[in-house]
RNA sequence: GGGCGCAUAGCUCAGCUGGUAGAGCAUCUGCCUUACAAGCAGGAGGUCAUAGGUUCGAGCCCUAUUGCGCCCACCA
């Protein structure tokens, strides 16, 4: 610690000293919770719960950070701040994880039982879930833990409950037979939105059909030979002139000997190979539909494991991929097969195990999209619901506008079990939250509840509002719902915004959130997804080891924008590192020259030029960043803050101020140090919501005392601290000050060398004046003179000239004349480039007339300052000749 | 097949309602100046994919083209 003070930034900026400890002490006081003032608006977000038992990735890491930054800054402002976190159940991948654990033990799942399996998941979750909070917890999620949900605990799956049974009784849920996509793998249904397509080399068999009571053949071409064993028909196109004479006849079914008809539907494309298709109603959606339509029999050639059945006992129990062997090679023998063109074609895998889903008939529960899809549709149309960024927006209407019933049944144990009771009596399907004591309709007492349980996006669909004790109408659901934002990845709008959305309006008759603020994907350095298969995903965990958890939340926010994908670079972490010791060491510099006992008050007459300037240039950061803030253009902010500090607070403001600090007899030191300290400390305040750590970590030290950043007063712009004026003087001298620096530079001039500085200005003498020791200090001089005009200057000296200044360094001693003429012509023309811009604006008849008459007067401005800039250069260069 | 998006400095990316192109990293030159060498100071580096159009004015708006990416869809 500091003798002179009390200060604690001695050493070195080492994360890794403070980070954990700072957030257990804002855990422990309680600083994530809501304050619940009834006085102040709330805001509110829901974190999207991840797997139970998952590990943080960077997309956790990513949608945590924006998260963080939007909760601490709405926190920091005042409002009623609730972040609401949790955990999903992950139905699916949870239940194959335990299945292999069990395996490894040598259990089966059947053997064990749904009640003992039941209980191995409970145990599993409770050993390996909640690992993820604490990785949260590194981050520097400033969630409310208390709050934490899981969508299994208890009210949320009465929430579960009673909205199954609502949208049955509306008639929204319905039971029944239809085609959906099965997992052989997993051994359930699964929703249209968890199949994803992939392209995979195949082959496209093709086999003559013998038409019956005739010497033709007709040639179908298919992927699926396997599946000919349940053929019920071949198709061809109405319009189709090749096959127009065989619609309605009959052809042979090779290998089954059978008759099938020949029929034709429009779905045929003709283009498409031979412009015959099979029909197999049982395995084929297309089919499946053309089966319902032309009344055609159902036949499957495989059993419940997706092993050949006995259709033909010589298949039975043959795997697809083997039966497929076997059956072309019978038609081979038999002359059917035609030939084997080698194909490209999509095959739909199961998102979770990559498996090839297999469509089946099967009998499932789904959720009737049409009725509900409308209102969704409508809350965004009308702007309820905004995307930011907006384009997304389409895809969500894209999906709601062509979605179909949403399958919601899966034939496995872990989740919610459908609240269905079958009567064993009469048959009777009884839907309740409890289960009922006997059939409404026969009385019978015998009742089965289905087995099958329910989608898990089915409870996360509900997250917005069940967690908040909905169907109760608790406080915390009066006080937060609907909620504020919601921050999500755009590759699950389909899997959870949307279906958030309708579910909200059903359920409760508003939207779930206002803004849903979209983010793209982490990839790694090359632009490649992060994927365990790869094996190039980045721990976020160990990069925060490496760095910290600012240097991280740093670089996924930096330079990015909404919706778009960035690339994780592990150089950005260095610029993050960098950035966060500058402003470590600029603290440390403030706090050295800062006096015991605190800051001291500040005499608005007593405020410099520069004072006045780093004012008002922080008052126009702190109006923009909230701009952008409120836009979510939080890569915007953060670099903007990181300029101020860099640039301009730390670049300028900190020299320019060192020669008041240094004298202890200068009147103004207490007023330097008074801004120092202001303007470290609102920067500190507005970089907070990004690098919480180190900006908590310094604003005690500065400000030594138990207050936290976090519920520091986030700074507001103040009409009072702008100075227009200042702020425009000093640019200017900034800008001559570089000038003078680069004619040192240019010409080898040695820091050490000290020179005289002649100043002519009409208009900032005065500035000048007061500025004299920083002029002195910053431009290399021992001596610096102000006057009016060009009296007494000596030829041979070096000339910087800006808008309303002219400096000269004698420097004939030093300089090559030559050399200055050289740099002279060279600034000349730099300056004519800008001007022969203006010029040729001001030379367009077209701009005069209907261009802004501010912009044109802006630049008239422009053109004769820059004409007396090169006249000036020009007499310089005259003289020195 | 439909829809969406992206092409800007060597690399990775910003760029708000159209008004003189920005950052980080890399690079070059000079500096150990008592906050910081994880630094300071000063440079260099872009016909904003191509071709048209609208406009006084286009990186930004419109059209077409090329290249890349993503999403959706039942072409066997």
């Amino acid at each position: 610690m500091c003798e002179k003070c009390t200060h604690n930034l001695e050493g070195k900026y080492e994360p890794k000293s403070f980070e954990e400890e700072i957030y257990k002490k804002w855990e422990d006081k309680g600083y994530f919770k809501p304050s619940m003032d009834k006085t102040k608006e709330s805001y509110c977000i829901m974190m999207p719960p991840p797997n139970v038992t998952g590990k943080l990735h960077m997309g956790h890491a990513l949608d945590g950070t924006l998260q963080d930054i939007l909760i601490r800054y709405k926190r920091m402002q005042g409002y009623n701040t609730l972040w609401l976190p949790g955990t999903d159940h992950s139905a699916i991948s949870t239940e194959v994880k335990i299945i292999e654990k069990l395996k490894e033990e040598g259990i089966d799942k059947q053997d064990l039982g749904r009640e003992k399996f039941l209980e191995r998941a409970w145990q599993w979750t409770e050993e390996y879930g909640g690992a993820i909070v604490n990785q949260q917890k590194r981050l520097g999620c400033s969630a409310d833990w208390d709050r934490s949900r899981f969508t299994m605990d208890e009210g949320l799956s009465k929430a579960v409950l009673t909205v199954f049974k609502r949208l049955y009784d509306k008639g929204l849920i319905y039971k029944g037979k239809r085609m959906i996509n099965w997992c052989p793998c997993c051994n359930t249904s699964i929703s249209d939105a968890e199949v994803e397509y992939e392209e995979e080399p195949t082959h496209l068999w093709h086999i003559k059909y013998k038409v019956v009571g005739e010497h033709r053949y007709l040639t179908i071409a298919t992927t699926r030979p396997e599946t000919m064993l349940g053929d019920t028909a071949v198709a061809v196109h109405p319009d189709d002139e090749r096959y127009k004479d065989l619609v309605g006849k009959k052809c042979i079914l090779p290998i089954m000997n059978k008759e099938i008809p020949i029929i034709a539907d429009e779905f045929v494309d003709m283009e498409f190979g031979t412009g015959c298709v099979k029909i197999t109603p049982a395995h084929d959606p297309n089919d499946y539909q053309a089966g319902l339509t032309h009344n055609l029999e159902i036949i499957e050639v495989f059993d419940e494991n997706f092993k050949m059945n006995d259709l033909v006992p010589e298949y039975k129990g043959l795997d697809m991929y083997e039966a497929r062997k076997l059956i072309v090679e019978k038609l081979k023998e038999l002359g059917n097969l035609v030939k084997i063109e080698d194909y490209t074609h999509n095959v739909g895998k199961h998102d979770r195990c990559r498996t090839t889903i297999e469509p089946k008939i099967s009998d499932q529960w789904f959720v009737s999209m049409k009725e509900l899809a409308k209102p969704a549709i409508d809350a965004v149309k009308n702007g309820k619901t905004r995307f930011v960024p907006q384009k997304f927006e389409k895809t969500y209407f894209n999906w709601l506008e062509n979605i179909q019933d949403w399958c919601i049944s899966r034939q496995i144990w872990w989740g919610h079990q459908i609240p269905a009771y079958y009567c064993d009596k009469c048959g009777h399907i009884n839907v309740d939250v409890e289960k009922p004591e006997k059939c409404e309709k026969c009385g019978s007492t015998s009742l089965t509840q289905d087995p099958d349980t329910l989608d898990t996006w089915f409870s996360s669909a509900l997250w917005p509002f069940s967690t908040l004790g909905w169907p109760e109408n608790t406080e915390d659901l009066k006080t937060f719902y609907p909620t504020n934002t919601l921050v999500t990845g755009y590759d699950i709008i389909f899997f959870w915004v949307v279906r958030m959305m309708f579910s909200a309006l059903e359920q409760t008759g508003e939207v779930p959130f206002k803004d849903v603020f979209i983010h793209g994907i982490v990839r790694d350095s090359q632009g490649r997804k992060m994927s365990k298969s790869l094996g190039n995903g980045i721990d976020p965990l160990e990069i925060i080891d490496k760095y910290s958890s600012d240097a991280l939340r740093f670089s996924l926010i930096s330079g990015t924008s909404a919706g778009n994908d960035m690339r994780f670079m592990e150089e950005k972490l260095d610029a993050a590192s960098n950035f966060a010791n500058k402003v470590w060491n600029a603290a440390k510099f403030v706090l050295m020259n800062l006096d015991v006992g605190g800051a001291a008050h500040s005499d608005p007459k007593e405020l410099m030029a520069e004072d006045k300037w780093i004012l008002s240039k922080l008052n126009t950061l702190i109006a923009e960043v909230k701009v952008n803030m409120d836009n979510y253009d939080l890569g915007v902010a953060l670099d903007k803050i990181y300029g101020f500090i860099w640039n301009e607070f730390c670049d300028w403001y900190i020299e320019i101020v060192k020669p008041r600090l240094y004298n202890k007899e200068n009147k103004t030191r207490k007023t330097a140090q008074y801004i120092l300290n202001k303007v470290l400390g609102d920067s500190l305040k507005l970089l907070h919501p990004f690098m919480p750590f180190v900006t908590e970590k310094i604003y005690k030290e500065l400000y030594n005392n138990d207050e936290s950043i976090m519920i520091a007063n986030y700074p507001e712009f103040d009409k009072e601290l702008e100075f227009k004026e200042e702020e425009v003087a000093l640019e200017e001298l900034k800008e001559v000050i570089t000038g003078i620096r680069n004619a040192r530079a240019t010409m080898n001039v040695h820091p050490s060398k000290k020179s005289k500085l002649i100043f002519v200005t009409k208009k900032y003498g005065e500035t000048i004046k007061e500025s004299e020791e920083f002029l002195k200090k910053l431009g290399f001089s021992e001596d610096v003179q102000v006057q009016e005009t060009k009296e007494n200057i000596p030829q041979n000296a070096v000339n910087i000239v800006s808008s309303n200044i002219e400096v000269f360094i004698p420097f004939e001693d030093l300089v090559d004349i030559k050399e200055e003429i050289e740099r002279l012509e060279k600034e000349k023309s730099k300056i004519l480039v800008e001007k022969e811009k203006t010029d040729k604006m001001l030379s367009n008849p077209g701009f005069i007339a209907k261009a802004p008459a501010a912009k044109v007067e802006e630049e008239k401005q422009k053109q004769a300052k820059f004409s007396e800039m090169i006249a000036a250069i020009e007499a310089r260069i005259r003289n020195l000749k």
